[in-house]
DNA sequence: ACAAATAGCGTTTTT
DNA sequence: CGCTATTTGT
């Protein structure tokens, strides 16, 4: 398709093109924030197809996230309509491509699994983890921490040393719950990858080898992501990974480190760079400049545009305040709220902004991710369908029946009596699951299903939230029954692989209040904010302490780093950050080092002043700012003298040099200034807080600078 | 049964 | 560092 090498490549920079037309068998692209990750990685997807002729069956395209996956397929779909969903199969998470392999291609029966396995949530894991523990006696120690210590434990690969250090049964319950999954046909989400790297590494025959494997966002792998990339080029797939070692903000959840070093060495592959960012001013890159780690050529192509903004504020509620208004304020002026975001280091901090916001009218998001097992009725749904579906999965047919909340509410007891013993007679419910495979295909829709299991009786019709449970639950099998619908299999293979994929992808069953109001102002953390972006930036609570946050070692602080890096990076055109001279516990008064680090002459002056406040508010600020000088003056003494002691020899060999220096520099530049009652003055003194001014006929006048009305001119 | 010793957080979150 | 939950020792 010659159209296509004309067309799409000409639209791409000599840096993007490079990496699209590169010919190496492994190609990692070192992308700068901004700088058109994505649009490579779906030019070289086209560009393969196109002009290379590598079907899209023969790629697989791995990303982290769904959203980022669905990105991905939606962009190549819009720019091929006519191109079947069924070619992109490959395209998705590593975990959804990994649940891919393992039902079509890899032979799952080796590991004790039949092809029907479905996909569990950590949650229920632990549970099977605890019940095996009572079964089998084990001695487990630390069992609050039971999740962690299981995670460590499974991770441990090596056959041979399988003593805890605790010395108690924590290797033995990671070899009981291996068995009992499978033994129940079920996985989680770290057995999916788990088992197909496992069952991949074996030479055997599988009709599975793609051309490319093609990686968005490399620098999140982790350990077991790295092993199943292996893996696939060890089948002869050529690799492209995209990714940017400045913007790794999820280390603490294993994400490998130096990744780029590791790959390179590894596959020999070849480096290339996209330095060019498109997204941001140049104002708010060159802040942004300052928190990069290696001297990574990050150049951009816009204009300065607005200056960024630092605001001090009293605490969390006057920032809140002063931001309504000011997001107010841009919206009339044209800014559409959904352009506009809040960012903010804890998931507690949100509240502040949810109760101002909401009192001042400004529709808003926060973006926390809700699935169906924080759903109480739909976790139940969910495993009565999953019981329904597979015999094997014992727990969830007890768990169904002895729900406090929905179904028989018997005892468990007496519930793992009929489901063990599969005791006919004894429960109406359970001979409903267990007749299930036998009518799954008659039922006509989403209705049948609700009375077939009569639901209008187990879902409690006497509690407080029936209405709103049994609506959940229709809106839940109406969109199983539309997913069923779209698969070209039978009725409980779809069923099954819907399951599966609500696991994987979360539901949308409770999405659609929350989407109605469109364009909102986005509430997030900074590790929500990754690869999104907004043309306004609002980042609280700058504070040291909270940006960064305190963290225990070198390599966390570098993370925090990188972690304001992302945020700041999010701005289009305007970035205002802010920080209190009141914060809570864990933060300190006053800005943050980060703020310091941008060089003044990016920043807007600071003679904006803060909402209007009382007399008493304005004495509490003074006295704060009177401990904050103190503790700041403290801490400069503390760091000028360890200055001092490690310059001293550097000083006295330069002290003639600085003294014939001192006499020829200039004088400090007079700075004046302009009040509205005592008129054009000089100033006479200057520090962070204070000013002094000598004005003609009024004398010497001294102000805190945040109150003053004082105008630099 | 009680006291002393010890381990491991703290924040971020996707699948 | 300082706190809590848990284990260990008496």
């Amino acid at each position: 398709m010659e159209l296509y090498n004309e067309k799409e490549l000409d639209r791409l920079n000599p840096y993007q093109k490079e990496a699209v037309l590169d010919e190496s068998p492994a190609c990692i692209v070192n992308a700068n924030v901004g700088s058109g990750k994505t649009t490579v990685l779906i030019s070289k997807v086209q560009y393969l197809h196109h002009v290379k002729k590598v079907n899209y069956e023969e790629m697989t395209v791995l990303t982290f996230t769904n959203k980022a996956a669905d990105e991905i397929k939606s962009r190549l779909l819009a720019a091929e309509p006519e191109l079947p969903v069924e070619k992109l199969r490959g395209f998705g998470t590593f975990h959804s491509t990994a649940l891919y392999y393992l039902r079509e291609y890899l032979p799952v029966e080796k590991l004790g699994y039949t092809r029907d396995f479905l996909v569990i949530d950590p949650e229920e894991e632990l549970e099977l983890a605890l019940d095996l523990i009572r079964q089998h006696k084990l001695k487990i120690k630390y069992k609050n921490r039971l999740k962690k210590r299981l995670e460590s434990a499974m991770a441990v690969r090596g056959e041979e040393k399988k003593v805890s250090k605790y010395q108690d049964d924590i290797f033995d319950l990671v070899r009981l719950l291996r068995e009992e999954k499978a033994s129940q046909d079920k996985m989680t989400f770290f057995d999916l990858l788990e088992n197909a790297n496992l069952l991949l590494r074996e030479e055997i025959g599988i009709s599975l080898s793609p051309k490319w494997v093609i990686v968005d966002e490399v620098q999140d792998s982790d350990s077991q992501q790295l092993v199943f990339l292996d893996r696939l080029v060890s089948r002869g797939a050529n690799l492209f990974a995209v990714g940017d070692p400045n913007q790794v903000i999820y280390s603490w959840r294993g994400s490998a480190f130096q990744i780029f070093y590791t790959l390179k060495h590894k596959y020999r592959a070849k480096e290339l760079t996209l330095p060019i960012n498109y997204r941001s001013s140049s104002s708010i890159l060159e802040a942004a400049r300052c928190f990069l780690q290696n001297g990574s050529p990050l150049t951009g192509v816009r204009e300065p545009g607005n200056k960024i903004i630092v605001k001090r504020q009293y605490d969390a509620f006057q920032d809140a305040c002063y931001l309504a208004g000011r997001i107010k304020k841009l919206h009339r002026e044209g800014t559409p709220y959904g352009e506009m975001a809040v960012f903010y280091r804890l998931q507690s901090q949100s509240g502040m902004f949810e109760d101002v916001f909401s009192r001042e009218g400004i529709p808003f998001e926060v973006s926390l991710k809700r699935t169906v097992g924080d759903v109480p009725v739909l976790r139940w749904c969910i495993r009565l369908l999953r019981f329904s579906l597979n015999k094997k999965d014992t727990p969830s047919g007890i768990y169904v029946l002895a729900s406090r909340e929905y179904g028989e509410g018997i005892s468990e007891k007496k519930a793992k009596e009929i489901v063990c013993n599969s005791k006919p007679g004894a429960s109406l419910l359970f001979d409903k699951m267990c007749g299930f495979s036998r009518i799954c295909e008659e039922l006509g829709n989403e209705e049948a299903l609700f009375s077939y299991f009569e639901l209008e009786r187990y879902l409690n019709p006497v509690s407080a939230s029936y209405m709103e449970d049994r609506d959940a639950v229709h809106r839940l099998f109406q969109i199983m029954f539309d997913y069923v619908k779209e698969q070209q299999e039978n009725r409980e293979a779809g069923m099954r692989a819907f399951i599966n994929s609500s696991s994987l992808y979360g539901l949308d069953v409770l999405r659609e209040e929350i989407s109605e109001e469109k364009d909102s102002v986005k509430l997030m953390t900074l590790h929500a904010s990754k690869g999104l972006e907004f043309s306004c930036v609002f980042i609280t609570g700058v504070n040291y302490g909270l940006i960064p946050l305190k963290t225990r070692d070198m390599d966390g602080e570098e993370e925090e780093r990188r972690l304001f890096f992302v945020g700041i990076t999010r701005a289009k055109d305007r970035l205002e950050l802010s920080y209190y001279t009141n914060p809570g516990e864990r933060a300190m008064p006053g800005e943050s080092r980060y703020i310091r680090m941008i060089p003044p002459r990016l920043l807007e002056g600071e003679e904006e002043r803060g909402p209007a406040v009382s007399l008493q508010e304005l004495k509490r600020q003074v006295q704060e700012q009177r401990t904050q000088v103190q503790e700041r003056s403290l801490q400069e003494q503390k760091r000028s003298l360890q200055e001092q002691e490690r310059s001293l020899q550097e000083q006295k060999r330069s002290l003639q040099e600085q003294k014939r220096s001192l006499r020829e520099q200039e004088p400090a530049p007079t700075k004046r200034v302009r009040h509205p009652r005592y008129g054009t003055g000089v100033v006479v003194r200057e520090d962070e807080t204070m000013l002094e001014a000598e004005f003609e006929g009024y004398g010497t006048k001294e102000f805190i600078k945040a109150f003053s009305e004082l105008e630099y001119i």
